[in-house]
DNA sequence: GCCGTTTTCGGCCCGACTGTTTTCAGTCG
């Protein structure tokens, strides 16, 4: 049983095992296929079980002699050539290549002069100096290689987004407060909202780049200084971020934002779309003629210029992955991305009644203020006992205290309106944790799994089945469990779940906590089944209402749109779709 | 190794920075 994960880890080694021995063209083929599958929602081995061989030639960057390596993988477990670069060179690849500065060349040398193949072995010949006095190496490499192991050795190399956020935010305020600074724009993998970030870059727009570099370089939390160079330096900050910085003209703002913000096989494409139509692409601008030989520059200042001038509609960046949406954009088929003021209520959110911080006014009060016109309360339930889960009858109480608020907005002439719910657990057999009479009296039921998280994956596929064509269960919650970058999801089949919830007219939870669950690849399968959806905050505080901007932005990583997400529409419409 | 509304053969993105060099390979994004 191997994983996509496993497969595009084997075929990203190959494409480096590759490089190392200067084979030309090869290693990026393997590496695009690598990055391909870990994009895949489905898993080759399911794909090659219904279709085989010809099924996985169909994704694009398969050609035969991959095509039969994921095969010889799915069915055996192994690849022959794989095995054999690998005794070649038995070096730790992943690890290894954490370390910055090490790519395959170097890390070939490494081990054919020195014997390395691990961390372990390479910290230690490093303190001994003996990477010094290798050729291609020097003083100033093995002391960026220390320094590298410290790093990755005292933990993270990723950050999740929602967290790291606020302190992109303060180095973006300050360098925006230099007087050099014209303009100032955090790109990369920020501005694309993934999940979670390796580093955050900024471009900037200055006549005087020198300033900025020096300005940046020193800045206030810098540990080390990683690059300085004339238009582009790289820090690495106390908490470990690493922070890249750009200058660029005015005139190229565009062209360097598009490249800025990646991601780097979106860049590739486009800049292989402009070669076919006699043009060049890089950071400064769209050029006619060819890298050595460039014309006049007919965009750059703006990204949509030159998406146009590439016969494409403008793409978002949240779509820069590589996932088809250079197809629909030349087709003139993008989707009408929902928008991050889009949400006009929040179907979960936590009181005090349970584990949440705040009473149901004051969270009412807070969701108004963050321009919302309807909540839903949905404490837990009673299985879960630590956080003291509400019974029928504390339910029953809850209700009437949500009853006298509403009445009290309406005197005060507010159309702000608090729904009764629940966040109900799914027991072990699928059964719910409140009874049927209960959850009937609820505007909105949803559901979720806090327990038996390691079930089968035929035995917790069947069991969310089970909860989830309950008549009374309008929505499931965090839908697989995971927890970004702490827990991982639990052993379920999705599309059959997507399946039921279609079947069923249950709506899917797109969670904007850190579960960030569903997650972007899941959510375009509900679009593509035509499963609706819910973007909550999952709020515990009357601070948290702001997670849902990361639920949005998951949500237009999914392709989705106002019409696939019913807390985007008005409360009459959203309660009419809900079950009967 | 993959791919094709200019191609089934001949292409394959582009540039900045570093360190070890004395003109450039390797890495990175």
């Amino acid at each position: 049983m191997i994983s996509n994960a496993e497969i595009a880890a084997v075929l990203w080694e190959i494409s480096q095992y590759l490089e190392m021995e200067g084979v030309a063209f090869k290693p990026r083929a393997y590496e695009k296929v690598a990055e391909v599958i870990e994009g895949l929602s489905e898993e080759l081995r399911d794909l090659y079980k219904k279709g085989g061989l010809k099924a996985i030639e169909t994704i694009p960057g398969i050609g035969v002699s991959i095509g039969e390596k994921i095969e010889e993988l799915i069915t055996t477990g192994k690849c022959k050539e794989y095995e054999q670069l690998k005794k070649k060179t038995p070096v730790d690849l992943a690890q290894l290549s954490k370390v910055g500065g090490l790519g395959p060349k170097k890390i070939k040398k490494l081990y054919d002069k020195l014997k390395i193949t691990n961390l372990t072995e390479l910290g230690a010949a490093a303190k001994k100096g003996k990477i010094a006095v290798l050729e291609g190496f020097g003083e100033k490499s093995e002391e960026k290689i220390v320094k590298a192991l410290e790093f990755l050795s005292s933990g993270g190399n990723r950050f999740v987004l929602p967290y790291i956020l606020p302190d992109i935010w303060t180095i973006r305020d300050y360098l925006k407060k230099l007087k050099e600074v014209e303009e100032l724009t955090v790109a990369g993998s920020v501005r694309r909202y993934k999940e979670t970030i390796g580093d955050a870059d900024m471009l900037v727009v200055s006549k005087q780049p020198k300033k900025i570099m020096d300005a940046f370089t020193t800045m206030p939390g810098v540990v080390q200084v990683l690059a300085h160079g004339e238009t582009k330096s790289a820090v690495k900050m106390k908490n470990g971020l690493q922070v890249d910085v750009r200058v660029l003209p005015k005139e190229s703002y565009g062209a360097a934002l598009n490249y800025f913000t990646g991601s780097k096989d979106h860049n590739v494409a486009l800049r292989q779309l402009a070669i076919k139509k006699g043009y060049t692409l890089n950071e400064y601008g769209l050029w006619k003629g060819t890298a050595e030989k460039k014309g006049k520059m007919i965009a750059g200042a703006t990204e949509a210029e030159i998406y146009k001038a590439l016969g494409l509609l403008y793409i978002e960046p949240e779509l820069r992955e590589m996932t088809g949406e250079i197809e629909a954009a030349a087709k003139g088929k993008l989707p009408d991305l929902i928008g991050y003021g889009d949400l006009k209520g929040d179907l979960q959110v936590q009181t005090n009644w349970t584990d949440g911080a705040k009473s149901i006014e004051e969270m009412a009060v807070a969701a108004m203020a963050a321009g919302l016109e309807y909540i839903a309360i949905t404490d837990h339930t009673k299985r879960l006992a630590m956080v003291h889960g509400l019974d029928e009858k504390r339910l029953a109480e809850q209700g009437k205290e949500i009853d006298e608020l509403n009445r009290k907005f309406q005197v005060q002439g507010l159309k702000f309106k608090v729904l009764k719910g629940t966040e109900c657990d799914i027991l072990e057999d699928g059964k719910l944790d409140l009874s049927d009479e209960a959850l009937a009296k609820l505007d909105i039921v949803g559901v979720s799994v806090h327990s038996y998280f390691n079930l089968s994956h035929k035995d917790q596929t069947a069991r969310i089945k089970r909860a989830i064509q309950n008549l009374n269960v309008d929505m499931f919650f965090h839908p697989t469990g995971r927890v970004v970058g702490r827990r991982e999801p639990y052993d379920v089949d999705i599309e059959e779940l997507i399946a039921t919830a279609k079947a069923t007219g249950t709506i899917m939870e797109i969670n904007g906590s850190d579960r960030l669950d569903l997650k972007d690849q899941h959510i375009r399968l509900c679009v593509e089944a035509g499963v609706k959806m819910a973007v909550n905050s999952d709020a515990h505080n009357d601070g948290h209402y702001g997670f849902m901007e990361f639920g949005i932005s998951q949500a237009r990583r999914g392709w989705a749109e106002k019409k696939d997400i019913i807390n985007a529409w008005p409360l009459e419409k959203m309660l009419s779709f809900l079950k009967k």
